[in-house]
DNA sequence: CGAGGCCTTGACCGCGGTCAATGCCCGTGG
DNA sequence: CCACGGGCATTGACCGCGGTCAAGGCCTCG
């Protein structure tokens, strides 16, 4: 089951076959149904994970204490609520089971050993929050240049995975905005 | 001039004299008038920027080539349009002077080479890196979560400094609203 | 001086949110 | 096995926030 895992982290960063020896088992299994809550806000996040099959998100709850999906993991990625992780303080953000879903989550501690431990492991953590950022940068200019109808069709265009994994609802809170304006954009 | 840099630095790594003696010398001191373009959008972004004095902004181009401010850098930060930074790839983002400024900046090469080089220093990174994903996934929230009008006066509340020295036009455009909205906002 | 940019104010409008009703699917228990 | 209940999706009616367009005043800088 790790052997995918292990292709990631290769492709990610240079490490070498001590150095995997080191990781891989820091890596457990962990497989959850869905609608699992994997981390409720007002928890601190203490598991980074890959997700081996099946999807994980990650949102907070608005003042209404609606979810907003901030973070969708389909198959072969991997994450986490990073910032509660990172500052180890209680998280703004849940994380929770799309579909049933097999993980493997490594835990806080052993991640920041291994990047005192692991020069490769450093980078790899380097290169994984540059494309966090990237990421999240992106998604920054979409909702501040795009309207509703123009981000539901680059999702459509550029990650059409998205419509079948989460429900309209669970899209919606992606796209920020209701379950009744998406049903009004795919029909019109 | 680079002492305040210096004590920056030390804030945010663990380095040492030896550290620093290669660091320092690799950041040169550059003067912009106001409303300098430090970088056009579709430039690679070659700088890493210290603001001493002065302030700058990133920001992009929607749709109608109406610029959108994104992160504002008051004195005593640092930062650049980190996505083309990170990829060397033509940049979405522009970095302008809000006003006269002096700034230090480290060159990509030399930025590159101390990760490589200097242990502390790829700490260091990836401290700034942390720091710039909360900051943006905390942006993302409020973006969200929040009214134009609450949008505004957390700003009042957490970041007077930004109302001192944006113009309307481009405070209105970090909160993602227009002038003439934030105009009646605060006569409101 | 004049010209151009910025700020403010007004009138209008449309996108998307809110509230409510209805139908549908599906899991659960009698 | 079917009846029931609850959550999800759709649709309609309405509304309000914030955008758009336009006009006027003010300051800055050439």
């Amino acid at each position: 089951m790790k052997d995918r895992l292990e292709k990631l982290l290769r492709h990610v960063s240079a490490f070498d076959d001590a150095d995997l020896e080191k990781i891989l088992p820091c890596f457990k299994p962990k497989s959850v149904r869905k609608h699992t809550l994997l981390l409720q806000t007002g928890e601190v996040c203490k598991a980074f994970y890959y997700v081996h099959t099946g999807c994980l998100r990650t949102g907070f709850l608005d003042r209404n204490a609606e979810e907003k999906t901030r973070l969708v993991m389909t198959d072969s990625t991997i994450g986490t609520a990073l910032t509660s992780f990172i500052s180890q303080q209680p998280s703004f953000e849940f994380i929770s089971a799309v579909e049933d879903s097999e993980l493997l989550y490594i835990s806080y501690a052993d991640f920041y050993q291994l990047n005192k431990a692991c020069l490769n492991w450093t980078y790899f953590y380097q290169r994984m929050l540059e494309m966090a950022y990237s990421y999240q940068n992106r998604r920054i200019e979409q909702f501040v240049t795009l309207t509703a109808k123009k981000r539901y069709e680059m999702v459509m265009r550029e990650n059409p995975l998205l419509l079948q994994k989460l429900s309209n609802k669970e899209l919606a809170s992606y796209l920020g905005i209701r379950e009744e304006t998406l049903s009004r954009l795919k029909s019109g």
